[in-house]
DNA sequence: GGTTGAGGCGGAGTGTCGTT
DNA sequence: AACGACACTCCGCCTCAACC
């Protein structure tokens, strides 16, 4: 909508000297204060890379008139926290009330509030549609995207995909109840184990590294005392980072040899515990015993290539303990906080408590009960409710268009192969990334696709049942991706 | 005191081994 | 051959400090 109509969001610029922008939809990072818009609508710049971003504010018609009051301080909030502009998206009419939006209006205008609120009203959305709100919005008081009076808001300009972000091996669902267990002990007040014991080895290793340093701080990558930061290290070195997960070779006889140590934390098929830095050919360990073994390198390297890893020059480097760690507290904690199970402070919500009690009382995080909770979860707060939804109405379309859209003609039958799918994902995406804006590729680098479209996405819907989970009827012809409704259903109706 | 640049940091993307 | 699970890289803001 501001796509096509600039004076939407730049009312009182002359249509000469507005600036090229693009609109998208993102939403609020996930480490934020307190109130925490509905969405946010980032307008970059086609040159020059500024952004505005506007903060949304949305209301439903079963919250009632009085909703309409909070949404006029809720908008005022947002430009106090340094949004460029705010919306407030209310319905047209209430049983109650018939013109609200003019309502509104009056009331910014009579109160001289200014021009960076701008107030749009809706009809009833097309829920069979892929753009439900497409003709529906009107548009009763444009805005101005203004300069914020403080400045840039706190890391702003972050346009994201709307869903959560998760990866298929760092995220599962027992790290992120060890991770709640961490955050639950040190936010009540309890307090971190005086040592984790790692091993003395290490501990001079990292002094060689750096003298300076603090060695919980540089094998966690923390480097603030923040509660964030501390439940991060008492998870890190309580499950994963064990003493015995630290250690880079053992002896076997007069050669060198990975360890086979595993973390304490779960995989989510129940196979058992997960590795990390060992376990594969090329592994950590395993090239850090190739070497000992070599000669190339002495014990005291040893330890400390596991703390800081090995630079490759020709292909891949191997990240050692401190880079992983960073890599995998961006994997559980952002996670964590757009599932909601955190707060912006480290302290856990009702939500995270509920999940932690389900493992507890239900046998552990892979019992059927966190299971459901989790995937409920995933549908209504990770938004893959919404994914999917654009997945089945772009599907719609496409296939109602043309029913053998993507096949190939193999012997007069028509197929829908790999190759069909692998079109079909793409053309999603771009639908996805051009017209709804609801994902954004901001990065310039070159992009030889080795994993498929939406691989951990489609992993996670696997995994719970949303879509196939057998590789024959991953996708079909005239469907594309077979959605299972049924399941989705039930974990839209799971209360949370 | 503004400008520039290196490195820190949070975030988000791509790469690849081994199993299925 | 493709996918799941580990693994690694890169982007871009921010900060701090050297430089003009």
């Amino acid at each position: 909508m501001f796509d096509a109509d600039p004076s939407l969001c730049f009312a009182d610029v002359p249509s000469g000297s507005r600036p090229n922008f693009s609109a998208f939809a993102t939403q609020e990072p996930s480490r934020t204060n307190w109130p925490l818009a509905d969405g946010v609508i980032s307008l970059p710049r086609t040159v020059g890379g500024d952004q505005d971003d506007v903060a949304l504010e949305y209301k439903r018609v079963a919250e009632g008139t009085h909703g309409l009051l909070t949404a006029v301080g809720q908008s005022l909030a947002y430009i106090d926290k340094g949004y460029n502009g705010a919306v407030i998206v209310i319905p047209r009419s209430y049983s109650s009330h018939g013109h609200p939006a003019e309502h509104v209006v009056s009331i910014l205008d009579s109160n001289e509030i200014d021009g960076r609120v701008g107030v749009f009203d809706y009809e009833d959305p097309d829920k069979s549609s892929p753009y439900p709100f497409r003709g529906r919005i009107r548009c009763i008081r444009p805005i101005t995207v203004a300069p914020s009076a403080i400045g840039k808001r706190p890391s702003a300009s972050k346009p994201s995909t709307q869903w959560v972000h998760l990866r298929e091996g760092s995220t599962t669902r027992d790290v992120i109840y060890c991770y709640l267990k961490s955050a639950i002990l040190l936010a009540g007040g309890g307090s971190a184990p005086p040592s984790y014991g790692i091993p003395e080895e290490m501990v001079s290793a990292v002094s060689r590294i750096d003298a300076t340093a603090d060695v919980e701080e540089f094998l966690g990558y923390t480097s603030d005392s923040s509660l964030g930061s501390q439940i991060w290290k008492d998870f890190w070195f309580k499950y994963v980072a064990t003493p015995e997960v630290l250690t880079p070779f053992k002896r076997s006889g007069s050669t060198y040899v990975a360890p086979a140590a595993f973390t304490k934390v779960l995989k989510d098929d129940g196979s058992g515990h997960s590795q990390i830095f060992e376990g594969r050919a090329n592994g950590l360990k395993e090239t850090i015993c190739t070497r000992l073994n070599d000669g190339v390198i002495a014990e005291d390297q040893a330890w400390e290539e596991m703390a800081n890893g090995i630079s490759i020059s020709s292909g891949q480097n191997k990240q050692g303990v401190r880079s992983r760690a960073h890599s995998y507290r961006e994997d559980v904690d952002s996670a964590v906080a757009q599932l909601q199970w955190i707060d912006n402070s480290g302290q856990p919500t009702d939500e995270g408590y509920r999940f932690v009690s389900i493992c507890e009382r239900f046998g552990g995080p892979n019992s059927s009960a966190a299971v459901k909770y989790f995937g409920a979860t995933l549908i209504q707060t990770g938004h893959y409710g919404t994914f999917l939804h654009y997945v089945h109405r772009l599907s719609e379309e496409i296939f109602l268009d043309d029913p053998l859209a993507f096949s190939k003609s193999k012997g007069g039958v028509s197929v829908f192969d790999e190759d069909s799918y692998w079109e079909y994902l793409r053309v999603l995406q771009s639908h996805m990334e051009n017209d709804l804006k609801v994902l954004r590729k901001v990065s310039g680098r070159s992009r030889p696709r080795s994993r498929t479209i939406f691989q951990a996405e489609l992993t996670f819907l696997r995994k719970y049942g949303f879509i196939p989970e057998s590789r024959s009827n991953r996708y079909r012809l005239g469907v594309g991706l077979p959605i299972n409704w049924v399941r989705v259903n039930e974990a839209m109706q799971v209360e949370l």
